[in-house]
DNA sequence: CCGTAAGGCCAATTATTGTC
DNA sequence: GACAATAATTGGCCTTACGG
């Protein structure tokens, strides 16, 4: 049972045998154990006797499941110290400000940094305040004395079958993550990311040539865990099958994740029901297919010029990982971006929001479209969620309307007296020039950076 | 637009040789 | 025989060329 839970969970698992090694060779033989469901991955003993929690959040965790799994490490028995591996910076930030009130000494780091850093590098960030910890530090911080926590043993235990069992679509789910090479992985995390991707924006999110990429499509296909829709003219999506290896991974709800983004067909019977879907989500990014097709090349493209330009893609999310949740006076508010990215030329890293507004084209639709953003600016969440206060792109459907946008938000920036590190462009700028070029325009001189200058 | 074939490059691993 | 240095092999990742 152990081994087929471990194998699923393989690439977390790595990442966590990772951290532990650098631990013991710091501080010596550990003890360590593993946990199924509780709260965090898996806990280490110190040879002195503190003990630590590490707790890994994966790529695909949804924003309240993990809040509640933070929760119930704080319900539960005390853990000791808490070492968590955020995907990200920006869910590092908010993992930060959940754990910060928590009873138990609490660090964060980037997984990828954890795992690759020495132990001096400072790549540990304590909850509550400023700074960052190497990792002799960090064990000095947050190790402490306390019961190692204890898990119900299965009641039954079936061992899988040989390692070298059937390939392609027989291979068992739990030995997929053996299966893939790390370029596998990466492409199946974007095409699960970015469902209804073509292979060439895909290519363009790799950074590699479309034929490498068409070879990776067809391996994953092989595999079952990625599929060519004809319902969305043979783009590319995570099947059932992909879904799972990828919550699996992470620890998150396999059905749930089906119900959201599921490519299988639903025949409902309707005109037009062939472009029926299972997912919820996914459904809706096929019904205005053109309009993600949009956004994917926005993307794709952005990827490709930073390459160019030599800056690093540090992190380029879909509308799932783009939208942030704020209080705005007693209610919870919300922006719901198509993509949010960050870029790293030389030096401050650059980050973004994107809005691709094909509909608004009335001055009333527009006012609505900016007001969650007016809220959010309004707000020290922006700076909070990212350090910087991350640049607004809105793309208008052609000049004119965009000339009209950039008034209509003058306007309501005036009004409401917030300004916005807004920037307007219109489709066939985006097409021709690239985000990079774009011939974007502020609304005043903000002072803040448009993308690739 | 897309996929396939053939082959290059690189790093990691294993085998071989040389030295004490 | 132990160990280190060097050579050979392998596997993974990727590109260019080409064809539908």
């Amino acid at each position: 049972q152990w081994r087929r839970i471990l194998l699923e969970r393989l690439d977390a698992v790595a990442a966590i045998y990772r951290v532990a090694a650098s631990i013991a060779a710091l501080r010596g033989a550990i003890g360590f154990r593993w946990y199924r469901a509780l709260p965090m991955d898996a806990s280490v003993v110190l040879p002195g006797g503190g003990v630590l929690a590490v707790v890994r959040q994966g790529a695909t965790a949804d924003r309240t499941g993990f809040a509640k799994r933070l929760w119930r490490l704080r319900e539960g028995p005390d853990p000791g110290g808490v070492l968590l591996l955020a995907p990200d910076e920006t869910r590092l930030r908010h993992a930060r400000r959940l754990l910060a009130t928590a009873p138990f000494p609490v660090l964060v780091a980037l997984e990828r940094e954890a795992v690759g850093a020495g132990p001096g590098r400072p790549v540990w960030r304590p909850a509550r305040v400023r700074g960052a910890l190497g990792l002799s530090e960090a064990l000095a911080h947050a190790a402490r004395g306390a019961a190692l926590p204890r898990e119900r043993e299965p009641a039954r235990a079936t061992l899988p079958p040989d390692l070298d069992a059937a390939t392609g679509p027989g291979t068992p789910g739990w030995l997929l993550p053996a299966r893939l090479g790390p370029a596998g992985k990466r492409a199946l995390n974007l095409i699960g990311d970015w469902p209804w991707i073509a292979p060439r924006d895909l290519a363009a999110l790799l950074g590699c040539s479309r034929a490498r990429a068409s070879r990776l499509i067809v391996s994953l296909e092989a595999l079952g865990l990625v599929a060519r829709v004809p319902a969305a003219g043979g783009r590319l999506a995570a099947t059932d099958r992909g879904l799972a290896m990828l919550a699996r991974r992470d620890r998150t709800a396999v059905g749930l994740a089906r119900s959201r983004w599921s490519p299988a067909p639903l025949d409902s019977g309707v005109a037009g029901g062939w472009r029926e879907v299972r997912g919820r989500n996914s459904r809706q990014l096929l019904r205005h297919l053109d309009h993600t097709a949009a956004v994917h090349g926005f993307v794709a493209s952005l990827a490709e010029q930073a390459r160019a330009e030599d800056w690093q893609v540090v992190q380029l999310d879909p509308p799932r990982r783009a939208s942030r949740y704020f209080r705005h006076g007693a209610r919870v508010r919300s922006v719901h971006p198509d993509a949010f990215g960050v870029l790293r030329p030389d030096g401050e890293p650059w980050t973004f929001f994107l809005e691709w507004e094909r509909r608004a084209v009335r001055p009333s639709t527009m006012a609505t479209r900016l007001a969650p953003y007016l809220r959010y600016y309004a707000s020290q969440r922006p700076t909070d969620d990212h350090g910087v206060r991350p640049a607004l792109l809105v793309v208008l459907r052609d000049e004119v309307t965009a000339d009209h946008f950039l008034r209509v938000a003058r306007r309501e920036m005036e009004r409401v007296r917030v300004a916005l590190p807004l920037w307007v462009s219109h489709e066939a700028l985006i097409e021709d020039e690239g985000p990079f070029g774009g011939g974007w325009r502020a609304v005043d001189d903000h002072g803040g950076v448009a993308p690739g200058t």
